[in-house]
RNA sequence: GGCAUCGUGGCCGAGUGGCUAGGCUCAGCUCUGCAAAAGCUGCUACAGCGGUUCGAGUCCGCUCGAUGCCUCCA
């Protein structure tokens, strides 16, 4: 374990805490995971890479983590009421599908995306139909210790009945009364006790495909059960993080709380996290609206949104410049700066590899490393880290061209740090691919065209020189003359 | 209407009451056959009004504006 001082704010607290798990070492987090009824688009994938980044620094401080992140595949309905389409039967119905084929097709989908992001996957991945079983238990429990009761074959959770002993509204900043106050019932509610309440346990009509028996209809969970059921099934009564976008925290998340409350009396989660939105065009990505944007219509360009295509770890790079739990914008204009940017960090990088050390060192890497700490430690604070990378691009170019010095065992702490930050905290990957044999054979030739240039350009034979130059270019191959020869870079995504 | 968050320089985006965040753009310079690339230097902002304070982007109040939630949503 390494030493440090995480600090994490708390969305239930409103302040940032110093972090310390149950059990010493170790460390419970449960992710609310997708509803797989369509591809995810960039803002779903945002609130994954948050926790990704949470992950990755939870490891990399030598916890041992059992990170939990479910597939939703039971769709819930589009309002808690008697009305309203579960998304995934709609999906199934418009393609005639079987509902389990839709499911499959984005969850697959979802790993592929997250896998081209280089998001390490979750320890338990459990699905909410895989856990029918686990969410009867608990409906029974809370029933059992009243706070829950049926109306002509669905369960329902007594909100106002829970609210005299618990408090219910404490995560989100609401209170009962106002709510109540401010309620606006478009239809009637014929079956539930209080328009605050929510469903535990749904009956289905006849056309619903989806459905399982229960000891009070044949029906399907409601859609905050499962996050109880198998966090608390894979976590304890009580763990260490949840997380999940912003937009879950009312009423998904404070449902949660409830029925966890109601059936263990014990809160169950001891840090909140919530991730913020992806906008677009200064809205949040949303599939119900139709504004937002396909990672793969991104990697390829496909898009009317963007003037060129960007990989997926710029992508990643530009939203770890932003803080998690701030709102940030989506535009072509600030991926092209990230990408400058990235591009520029990584080549300070390659060039540690051929840096010439001295006795001495003129920058106290140790306090520098300190530093980038620091930022993570402070509720990971992405954004404050990158920025001291940066710092460190800057005296690695410094060093280049014999301003500053570095000793030899400095130059292997800077290296390592910058590794450990980059590819294992942030989990960027360099787009290079200079392993793969087809890109050594395109090194080879191009290396012969560029001797050639050279050649052509010792004879001041400037219009052959120029024209391999340009031709190059064409074909999304860059020649960069240094002082110390040439070099080419691949254009991303040409 | 209710609850919550936010409004930072040309753009993006950090900021624990006092000291230059950082990235991109732009300008100048270095390098170069020319260019590109790369590097260096420069560009001091905090929506408005009032208050607390020796001192506020940072705290308090009001005004204006934006966003999220209150229906499925990361």
């Amino acid at each position: 374990m390494k030493q440090h001082d995480l600090h994490i704010y708390n969305s239930l607290t409103k302040t940032k805490e110093k972090f310390t798990p149950i059990h010493e070492g170790a460390v419970g987090m449960y992710v609310c995971g997708p509803t797989v009824y369509s591809n995810v688009h960039l803002g779903n994938c945002r609130t994954f890479l948050s926790f990704d980044l949470v992950f990755r620094y939870l490891k990399h401080l030598g916890y041992k983590v059992r990170y939990v992140r479910n597939i939703t595949d039971a769709g819930h309905l589009e309002n808690d009421g008697e009305s309203g389409e579960d998304p995934i039967l709609r999906k199934a119905r418009i393609e005639q599908l079987e509902p389990m084929e839709v499911v499959q097709r984005y969850t697959v989908d979802f790993h592929t995306t997250m896998a081209k992001f280089n998001a390490h996957p979750p320890s338990i991945e459990p699905t909410a139909t895989g856990h029918i079983i686990e969410q009867i238990q608990i409906v029974e429990k809370i029933i059992e210790e009243g706070f829950a009761y049926e109306t002509n074959g669905s369960v329902y959770f007594d909100v106002l009945k829970f609210n005299k002993t618990y408090e219910y509204g404490k995560l989100s900043g609401r209170n009962l009364e106002d709510m109540i106050a401010n309620t606006r019932e478009l239809s009637a509610q014929t079956d539930k006790k209080n328009p605050q309440d929510f469903a535990l346990w749904k009956k289905a009509e006849p056309q619903h495909i989806m459905r399982w028996p229960s000891p009070w209809s044949d029906g399907f969970p409601g859609w905050h059960l499962e996050c109880t059921a198998m966090s608390t099934k894979y976590l304890g009564d009580n763990f260490d993080i949840h997380g999940g976008g912003m937009d879950l925290k009312f009423p998904h998340h404070e449902c949660e709380i409830a029925q966890a409350e109601a059936c263990n009396h014990i809160s169950p989660v001891n840090y909140w996290m919530h991730a913020n939105m992806l906008t677009l065009n200064g809205k949040k990505m949303s599939k119900s609206t139709g504004n937002f944007i396909l990672p793969d219509d991104m990697f390829t360009g496909e898009n009317d949104i963007l003037s060129k295509p960007f990989s997926p770890t710029v992508t990643k790079f530009f939203m770890y410049q932003a803080h998690y739990r701030s709102i940030l914008d989506f535009s072509s204009e600030a991926l092209e700066a990230s990408e400058k940017g990235f591009n520029r960090l990584m080549d300070a990088y390659r060039m540690l590899d051929n840096t010439e050390t001295s006795e001495k060192t003129s920058l106290d890497i140790t306090s520098w490393r300190k530093s980038c700490y620091d930022a993570m430690n402070d509720d990971f604070n992405s954004p404050i880290l990158i920025a001291h990378l940066f710092e460190a691009v800057k005296f690695i170019n410094a060093l280049k061209e014999g301003k500053e010095t570095i000793s030899t065992e400095d130059l292997k702490l800077l290296k390592q740090t910058m590794h450990d930050f980059l590819f294992d905290v942030l989990g960027l990957q360099n787009v290079a691919g200079e392993n793969s044999q087809d890109g050594e054979k395109l090194t080879g030739a191009v290396e012969l065209l560029i001797e050639l240039r050279n050649q052509a350009r010792a004879n001041k034979d400037f219009a052959t020189s120029d024209k391999i130059r340009d031709q190059l270019a064409e074909k999304g191959i860059q020649l960069k003359d240094g002082k110390e020869g040439t070099t080419f870079q691949l254009f991303n995504n040409v």
